[in-house]
DNA sequence: CTGAAAGCGCTTACAG
DNA sequence: CTGAAAGCGCTTACAG
């Protein structure tokens, strides 16, 4: 490998004029040019440890992911990577696989390697998680999931879950199977809950029930039956397109006609949603400019410079087939 | 940020013992609890780049990636991540968003990272791959396309398709649509075309005309539609997931029932091709696995010890709702 | 504009 | 078993 001295001796110069000329320093026309034929000639390129061992830190943002088989984990990190790379970042990817143990973890493994910024896409924000956050003297921000301590990107799962709330009963659904996560998430399991719940509590003539699932699809296929059985609603709103697409078969199995016998909705926006028939009706996140939108304020933060504490991203409603419109 | 000096004072010892403890070299007893105490309480961790810089290599492993929304890269990489963290290897993904001169640059970027290895996830393998590959003297691995310079880890393309098309011909279809990819992309494009070709060429009385279209689904569902209109298969063999939920909608959108009017088979085994209704008869690759084979591939070749040149991972036929035996 | 020197935090022969 | 010293490849005041 040849190094910053390999190329001074070549070019018959210092290694400090080298590495001005690296760095952007003043150097001569004519001391531009030796160096210049030397690095070409050579395909020299500075060693990175070294220079982070002098600069104390790196060009690096870590990106902690809960999973990395998930529609919006993927398209988020396309859109950090995307930007990121625009602004000279460099992206390091770190998967928990969905254990809070490994979050925090991975957020001292990151702060160890000097990344110049974390983002978080969090799914619980634990005691832990602020303790650690707090410990590790590096610019974080959340994604997902918000808390007053740090900066936040957030969906807007209580608006969006309010709107999608308001379209169910505009289609005059009077009959309403909620079926949400644990409240241990406070985004998904919470706040769609609740945005939802804000917008047909009030409403008369309406029956809504709350049931429970995991994520996973599978699980949603037998809890959806079951709700078929016990409460025979006329719509199902899920809290994830996954758990949409377990109801979507569960009523398959009990032979209803979606969304004639039964509407469904999901949440999330899964390209997939729209390719199936009937097409699901869900809420859409614009993940990949959330994505955007993140390594544009970790590298601000980065830079020291202000951002807003919160934001909210974009959604919108996309109305397909599997909600039918009711007559009463 | 304490230092080894700074422990090393503490301890009131030498750097180089402290080095030596963290090391594992010979220190004595009272020495090792001495350091350990003050270690500790600092919660002192060496600086990676000070190690990097000194050792000239890391425990890193780069693993370039096309794109991050596939279920085979996703997949892929959960297999590597998981085993790469019981090896005590830290992993970085490098997304090059299907841009082949990206894939050479990331080629490139982690050699000057000094990673230890490299794990390519290829969709082709041009001149230009085997320039790089060659000149950064970098252990690489190779995952889903085979090239005879270098280690390879491939999904059984050939064989899968060979058993794919052994059992379209089981179920008695005669007029066969092969919708396929473009054959620059050699396992994809060109592998299981030839595998399905292999199995239903010599067959009587069966006719086979093969299509070409992109990998995403909505350009699948136009093709589909004309496929439909001007050739009327009884069923359509699509080379991955993706195009058969392109081509189960275009069939929907014909008025076509499947698989009574339409069979259809994708390739790749997507989870949610058993979730929709009909579910779809397609060919499982064992991603994970073989993510979990790669990265011991990639610590054996970087510990110097030999591999095979070339290793097939697993398939499986999945036989679902999708296909129609006919009686003729 | 340019060079010599010190130092970033570690590891590794080399003596003792 | 232990310590002093050199060196990994860079950058950055400091002189000139």
């Amino acid at each position: 490998m040849v190094t910053i001295a390999d190329i001074a001796k070549m070019a018959g110069v210092a290694k400090s004029t080298v590495s001005r000329y690296l760095n952007g320093g003043s150097v001569s026309e004519e001391t531009i040019r030796k160096i210049e034929k030397v690095v070409q000639e050579t395909g020299y390129s500075p060693n990175k440890f070294a220079q982070s061992l002098k600069a104390k830190k790196t060009n690096i943002i870590g990106t902690i992911v809960p999973r990395l088989d998930s529609y919006a984990t993927s398209q988020t990190l396309i859109g950090i990577d995307e930007q990121l790379r625009d602004l000279e970042y460099q992206l390091i990817i770190s998967n928990t696989s969905q254990s809070l143990e490994r979050e925090i973890e991975n957020i001292y493994i990151l702060a160890q390697q000097k990344v110049a910024g974390i983002i978080l896409l969090a799914t619980m924000v634990t005691e832990k998680h602020i303790k650690a956050l707090h410990e590790i003297k590096v610019p974080i921000l959340l994604v997902g999931q918000e808390n007053e301590e740090f900066h936040s990107l957030i969906h807007n799962d209580y608006q969006a879950a309010h709107s999608l709330g308001e379209y169910v009963l505009a289609q005059r659904h009077t009959r309403i199977a909620y079926l949400g996560v644990t409240k241990e998430d406070i985004a998904v399991g919470v706040k769609r809950r609740e945005g939802f719940m804000s917008a047909v509590a009030d409403k008369v003539d309406t029956e809504v029930k709350y049931f429970e699932t995991s994520f996973k699809s599978e699980d949603a296929i037998h809890k959806t039956l079951e709700i078929i059985e016990q409460y025979k609603p006329s719509i199902i709103v899920c809290a994830t397109d996954n758990i949409a697409l377990g109801a979507l078969k569960a009523a398959y199995l009990s032979g209803l006609q979606v969304p004639k016998d039964l509407s469904i909705t999901g949440f999330g926006g899964y390209e997939v949603t729209d390719l199936i028939h009937p097409s699901i009706t869900t809420v859409k996140f614009f993940y990949k400019e959330a994505g955007n939108f993140a390594a544009k304020s970790i590298v601000k933060m980065v830079n020291k410079e202000e951002i807003d504490q919160m934001t909210f991203s974009k959604y919108e409603i996309l109305k397909r087939e599997s909600v039918d419109k009711k007559n009463n």
